[in-house]
DNA sequence: TCTGGGGTCCTAGGACCC
DNA sequence: TCTGGGGTCCTAGGACCC
């Protein structure tokens, strides 16, 4: 039997953004934008939450919603460090840590009684040292299983800590909403209505093999969940063995759509570079790369390329990048959003070309001494020497400042 | 109320091979 | 000549999570 925590900042953005500026404290604070602004809500305050704002929330909702809330674009970096404290707290009680993204975490307190006590117990104390090093709150579940706990630990909320007991874990999920599952969003919730599953009690009545047939692995999996149990997908993973990424992506939202074709290639090769520097920092080479292009009206498609070899080169991506552009995009169409996207990965190093006798030796060399020059001065420093120019075209032209992608750093 | 950015996983069709 | 069945790779899209 095992022991499993999970632990979930409350209200992670803004509570960082309070930790630099106390005066917003029982404010109305949303962090990822302007209210005038593209853009949706990052992380709402419980104050701004009285308004009804919550994340994902289009920020001109926002605003309209609560034209005196705190707009702040938020500040990513800042964030991470408080993430890297807060995993090093939970470090010190078990060496088990999965962040499951930044303000989350899947910990395995399997055989820790001795060290921290009980279960309960335990978790005050790791509640206690995570606000001591960081000043921040946090809600924690605990159960044998994953999911449990991450379903105890939004019960929990705010600051809290919620146990449920071996044995009770099915009887204490009954009566919550379908929706509570992890997994189960607007659409799924829909399909299970129509059937008349509204609660976890109802999904945990029904057959396996129906699941099944009318959702497939989705079906199997929820049949598993509505009994507590880490079935299907990555739930069932072991905690702490927390491996490589399986893809990398970077894209961009004009603040108005746009047609030039000089400001749409810019934006791409840098989107490439900074996927590309993210690879090369993981040791990674891809095989596959994918466009995206989103358009006016926010219709939106992706074309992907597979490449003969693995590429950690820059020049390679832009190059299939490029031509995946110019072959789908119908010359004079607003857009609204570019993405670059890489993945199937290896690690291996790629053979050189024999074939067009290039050697990529003197481009890997290069790169490395680019990549230390932007880790030290920023990712603006250095660009292909193609992009310059429609890199300096987008900044005289266009006069919003907030589009991050080309956003000076300080 | 006009919809970000970074991910994961699943499905489904077509190509291609045996 | 009017057509099988499996396996795998590739591609496009979509649901979902924070």
């Amino acid at each position: 039997m095992k022991t499993i925590f999970h632990i979930d900042m409350d209200a992670f953005f803004v509570s960082v953004e309070e930790l630099l500026d106390p005066t917003l404290k029982g404010k109305p604070v949303i962090v990822g934008g302007k209210g005038t602004e593209r853009g949706v809500v990052s992380a709402a305050s419980y104050e701004a939450r009285k308004y009804g704002i919550h994340s994902a929330m289009p920020l001109r909702t926002a605003q309209q919603l609560c034209p005196h809330a705190i707009f702040l674009d938020g500040h990513m970096h800042l964030y991470k460090e408080y993430s890297d404290k807060v995993e090093a707290v939970l470090r010190t009680f078990s060496p088990l840590v999965d962040m499951a993204s930044i303000d989350e975490a899947y910990m395995d307190m399997t055989g820790c009684e001795r060290l921290f006590g009980p279960p309960l117990q335990a978790a005050h104390r790791l509640h206690q040292a995570i606000t001591d090093k960081t000043g921040l709150n946090s809600s924690i579940g605990i159960s044998t299983s994953r999911l449990v706990s991450k379903i105890a630990s939004d019960q929990a909320k705010r600051n809290g800590i919620l146990w449920i007991l071996p044995g009770t874990e099915a009887n204490w999920l009954a009566p919550l909403e379908v929706k509570r599952i992890p997994g189960v969003g607007k659409v799924t919730e829909k399909q299970l209505a129509t059937i008349g599953i509204k609660r976890i009690g109802d999904l945990a009545q029904l057959d396996e093999k129906f699941l099944m047939d009318r959702f497939g692995k989705l079906g199997l999996a929820l049949s598993g969940k509505a009994h507590g149990k880490d079935a299907g997908g990555w739930f069932d993973t072991e905690i702490g063995s927390n491996d490589d990424p399986k893809s990398i992506s970077h894209e961009h939202t004009f603040n108005e759509d746009t047609s030039d074709f000089t400001t749409l290639r810019a934006t791409l090769v840098r989107l490439c570079e900074k996927v590309m520097k993210r690879l090369r920092d993981h040791g990674l080479h891809a095989r596959t790369t994918q466009l995206k292009l989103r358009f006016e009206g926010f219709e939106t498609i992706t074309r992907a390329k597979s490449l003969a070899d693995p590429t950690d080169i820059d020049r390679d991506i832009v190059d299939a990048i490029l031509q995946l552009f110019e072959s789908n995009y119908p010359k004079g169409r607003k857009v609204r959003l570019l993405g670059v996207h890489v993945g199937q990965f290896t690690t291996t190093t790629p053979q050189p070309n024999l074939l067009t006798g290039q050697d990529d030796h003197k481009w890997r060399s290069a790169l490395k001494a680019a990549d230390k020059l932007k880790d030290k001065f920023g990712q603006d420093t250095l660009h292909l020497g193609g992009a310059l120019k429609g890199i300096y075209k987008d900044r005289v032209h266009e006069a919003a400042p907030k589009d991050p992608i080309r956003k000076p750093k300080q």
